[in-house]
DNA sequence: CTAAATGCAAACGGTTTGCAATGCT
DNA sequence: AGCATTGCAAACCGTTTGCATTTAG
């Protein structure tokens, strides 16, 4: 445990973030779940540890990740935001029936950006919608 | 200017859409401004004409259009939702310097949706994020 | 006359803001 | 003590809702 936290502490400075409390547990939080939490679901993870907690914290929080480029915001609907772990550049596949997202990766993009000579490219989001694998079966 | 409106009316047929007044004057902004635009845009524009038009309607309409598939909604940034006349399946570039948005085609996905077998593909957003060509030429 | 379209005002809900309270070094 | 972090309550604002009014066939 003390080692997961040392791990959290560094994962946290190579973003140059000071640690603290909430940003250790949100951190923790995001390596835990493979999945894209919007600020509903990490709050109400994290009220069980810290009762005191407030919403305004974790959308402090991620604010501060994302400006720090830790995390990057994926708008799927207009409900709210989730928010993704920044890894390797990859594409969302959003199930219509079972709403998940799927992360996919995204080989090659040459193909995309040959219309955009001339643009310097800084970040890219790529959605798509449909029906999902898993989903297709039970049709 | 009958023509015109006529013309507008058998495009809104084509959708399966009743034409009415607001109906025909928003596809009429859509179809003659290349942009993105919001809501508030769309009303401060056919207020001119119709004193008494209120955002709900505008609201319904776009409502319609989506669910109709004329137009498709744009989720670029947290603040509001912008709509775009679907036409052939096209990416979005957005300049971080001028919030200029443009529209780019999108020749080959073939690359990128290799990951996705046995996924059923509804649709796609490919949104860019960067410095557009004008902005960069001016640094 | 009837159903659809439009308008108004209030509610909604995710997010932001200002500031007070708390915690850390 | 002094500065950063956290928490609270209210404000914000784009959007939705319920219902009354108007329009069109």
């Amino acid at each position: 445990m003390k080692n997961r936290i040392e791990y959290l502490k560094h994962y946290l400075k190579k973003y140059n973030i000071k640690p603290s409390t909430i940003r250790i547990k949100t951190l923790d939080y995001l390596l835990s779940n493979d999945i894209h939490p919007n600020v509903e679901e990490i709050y109400k993870k994290l009220i069980e540890d810290i009762p005191t907690l407030s919403k305004t914290s974790i959308y402090n929080t991620l604010e501060l990740f994302v400006e720090k480029g830790l995390v990057q915001i994926v708008r799927i609907d207009d409900k709210d935001s989730k928010y993704d772990l920044n890894t390797d550049p990859h594409g969302h596949f959003i199930c219509n029936i079972c709403d998940k997202i799927y992360d996919f990766d995204i080989k090659d993009t040459k193909n995309i950006e040959k219309e955009l000579e001339g643009c310097n490219i800084g970040s890219k989001n790529i959605y798509y919608y449909g029906i999902c694998k898993k989903c297709n079966e039970n049709l």
